[in-house]
DNA sequence: ACGCCGGAAATCCTATACGATTTCGCGCCG
DNA sequence: CGGCGCGAAATCGTATAGGATTTCCGGCGT
């Protein structure tokens, strides 16, 4: 829990880390009721820091807030997931094309250990572990552009993507390894300075691969 | 003035409505530090409407907030405008062959009409309006992207950009001309059913052009 | 039995007050 | 004359209180 870090920060802050720890952990599902008064006897403080971090999430799209009548945690369904992710894969798609000049050696390396360590983990069917690493994985790339404007929205998109990482992850398991391998591939075509449209393109189809994945498992589940 | 629209809406509405007006018209320019007694007293309510707008504000990038320091206008530079220009470029090469689809002919007459509009605007040295019916033709594309996180992204990008864009077209009035032949023929390729990535290329080399065209301008200035 | 209405409870919104933190200027010392 | 420290002013952060709005439930009429 990264919840106990705020300390000499302002109970505003503090209040927001545990509010969003929550929502991102899924302690309070979607629909879930954010009301003023309780959270700020429960965490021992007046209602403004309250009231402050929760119009923060609100803009940081974690909350709807109507007025009047308080905060509830957004629902994350599938389509919005379907349709952020896609977002993710145009802007990373160009984003990894961008970085790939600037990646090092060791970044590459970092990759490697990254690819390799899912790899395990997805041997162990285990799902979180191969999720984290896969986000290291691209964590190196996304670093590496130097479009700033882009990495902020990427790692944005990607905050509130993770709240569903597991779940998703869980829903195409076969994903995993086709993604390992796509991952090999990638960075054979960055240690050979391959072009940046043939990049692009490669990093956008990784990601929209998953989405599609997801909505064809999807369908079949109807 | 849209300030005068919150009435029914609370204070910290009306507040931030004005707030962000004045930031986007340039009425207090970057650097302008919000004090939050100061404009209290100005717009004759407590502090903590006020504060909230604010924090508002800051979610949403328009200032930058330093706790127990206040607020002060975001300094938006050029690196800063490029960065988002070529993100809101890619982003809306996307979104225009994911709309291309759905335009029907009658969107197509609209965006014909504001490209005239832009036309005889340009003639005539009216930048804003040149810059205003730009906006138009493109919003009639980005109305049928079907895909509403990426309407939303571009939105927000669009509205960043918007406080400098007279600015900007004013700074490299040539492209304005250019701008419009590159309408007409993204116009002919939506009307003869182009490929979809022919589009998205097309799209997004249209906006990466200005941002080449500023940066060429500017490092000639310098 | 069903729908409408009024009041009470819950919740949010704004105002005011006070404590905490930072900043700036003044005086002092080297 | 310049650097340093201290104190006051300015500003922000949080708490508490009361007014405003919405929601919910029980009673009444049809």
């Amino acid at each position: 829990m990264a919840a106990v870090a705020a300390q000499r920060q302002g109970k505003q802050e503090r209040v927001y880390s545990i509010l969003r720890s929550r929502i991102v952990e899924g302690a309070c599902g979607p629909g879930h009721r954010l009301v003023i008064d309780a959270l700020a006897r429960e965490l021992e403080v007046s209602q403004m820091p309250v009231r402050e971090a929760i119009r923060r999430l609100e803009a940081e799209g974690w909350v709807l807030y109507t007025r009047n009548q308080g905060a509830q945690v957004a629902p994350i369904d599938a389509v919005s997931w379907s349709e952020a992710m896609t977002t993710m894969a145009v802007l990373e798609g160009y984003a990894t094309a961008l970085a790939a000049p600037h990646v090092s050696r060791r970044d590459l390396d970092r990759m490697r250990a990254a690819n390799r360590a899912m790899e395990a983990a997805l041997r162990e069917l285990d799902v979180a572990g191969a999720s984290t690493h896969n986000l290291a994985f691209h964590g190196v790339i996304h670093a590496r552009c130097p479009n700033a404007h882009i990495r902020r929205e990427l790692t944005s998109i990607q905050e509130r993507l993770n709240s569903l990482r597991n779940t998703i992850f869980s829903y195409i398991p076969a994903r995993g390894e086709i993604s390992v391998h796509e991952h090999a591939e990638l960075l054979a075509m960055l240690e050979h300075g391959a072009e940046a449209a043939a990049i692009e393109a490669f990093a956008r189809e990784h990601k929209l691969n998953t989405v599609a994945a997801f909505e064809l498992r999807r369908a079949g589940a109807v």
